[in-house]
DNA sequence: GCTATTATTTAGGCATGTCTAAATATTATA
DNA sequence: TATAATATTTAGACATGCCTAAATAATAGC
């Protein structure tokens, strides 16, 4: 079996690959909060055991074992997030962490009972794909909420998960489902005005508008975006 | 929090403890299937951490902290177990070794919504009593199986949460519930001779019948008995 | 194109938890 | 009780994964 730490930087180098063109030995140090000496060990260790490839300046990729075994990582986080909200009542918004320490120690006949259990979802409780079970991640075809137009509404389909994020739009008593109408956009800082279900009016950052997906209305055009910060399962 | 280690030689010494006199460094060592020198490392950690009080030779006791410590981690196994076979459909017999790596990393939310989803039960799948949530452990009344006279019978309540003995009587087609009378007890290796269910006949091994704990239907005085092994959980 | 800034690696450490081999202490036995 | 057997500890290593400080390499801006 892999450690905890590999599949760590695994699933932290998948999710900064979509995030940013290059994936350098800094942008993983910052994303996981640790020293850039420390990730320069590690990529040894990851390039040694072939999940990884590495040129200094220009970053790493995933080998397809590489990818693989994050993705695994990816589904085995999504689908206990899904166990705890369906079988033991968590809020969707407190199941993270739990997730995070979960995802390195269930058993495959775990991964493969929860799944059972849960009827093989598709998606987990902030509207994340749940990769299958050979590997495959669906790529979202939702518009960040950052994309909507003035005038725009549309419904939450996906929020990150990241803590922080979510206890931030839980007291906003904003979830999945909520309707959102986009009033206004500052300039200044990118920050959006929101209508939520035709009543209360909310402003919501830049942070948060580029992290809540939306089913808009009159679906469009998908642009290729790239923000940064921890989100991602 | 407690790291993993801690947990581990926590849970061993409690049960070595019952196990035999002295709970040496050896018997230590040779309970977790490591080395004596690095069983005197981790004594002086635990020893400076407040778990243990150690004496050369004479061996080490749990301080309060420390058998507070075992218990909840034993509190935690047994919870696990439970509801891997009450929400997952494990098979009771199959459940040790993921609950001996779940045990070390739930929070207490995860356990107490364990605990709250199965009915706040008493006991495990094995039969073996879960701790309380204030620590308190209840002591058995049962008797091992190798204690019963020729001529006695009952009912199996419990059967200790050992890998390789849950194997070898998942094989044997005996588990909780099973009503054994037995028929014969060889003097030369401890072995007994037992009718199953007034139908089939079976030989345990000294070693099985002692870790076979039976309500009998006479129930008498319980003697205190030693036996060694991996048992428990 | 050179210098300043930034990124990366190296060097040397530390903590955790394990090992083997050798030294030392204790207990058991003849 | 002396010696043999056993238990324990010490010494020196190793792997993992992290650190800081210093050295080196590359990129960016003037």
């Amino acid at each position: 079996m892999t450690n905890k730490s590999t599949e760590d930087y695994l699933k932290h180098i998948f999710w900064l690959n979509r995030l940013v063109e290059k994936v350098t030995t800094k942008s993983i140090a910052d994303r996981m909060g640790i020293s850039s000496a420390s990730v320069t060990d590690m990529i040894k260790k990851l390039t040694h055991n072939g999940y990884l490839i590495y040129e200094p300046y220009y970053g790493v990729k995933l080998t397809p074992r590489g990818e693989k075994l994050a993705i695994h990582v990816i589904r085995r986080h999504r689908l206990i997030e899904s166990f705890l909200v369906t079988a033991l009542g968590y809020a969707w918004d407190k199941v993270h962490d739990e997730a995070e320490r979960l995802e390195h120690v269930i058993s495959e006949e775990m991964e493969f009972r929860i799944d059972q259990f849960l009827g093989y979802p598709k998606f987990d409780p902030h509207g994340d794909p749940i990769p299958s079970q050979d590997g495959v991640l669906e790529e979202s075809t939702l518009l960040p909420l950052s994309q909507l137009d003035i005038g725009e509404s549309g419904i939450i389909q996906r929020i990150s998960d990241s803590t922080s994020l979510l206890n931030y739009v839980g007291r906003l008593d904003i979830a999945l489902g909520t309707r959102l109408a986009v009033e206004a956009k500052e300039v200044f800082d990118g920050s959006t005005k929101v209508k939520v279900d035709n009543k209360k009016v909310l402003h919501l950052s830049r942070d948060a508008a580029d992290q809540i997906f939306i089913k808009s209305n009159s679906q469009k055009k998908i642009i290729k975006k790239k923000n940064r910060g921890k989100e991602n399962a």
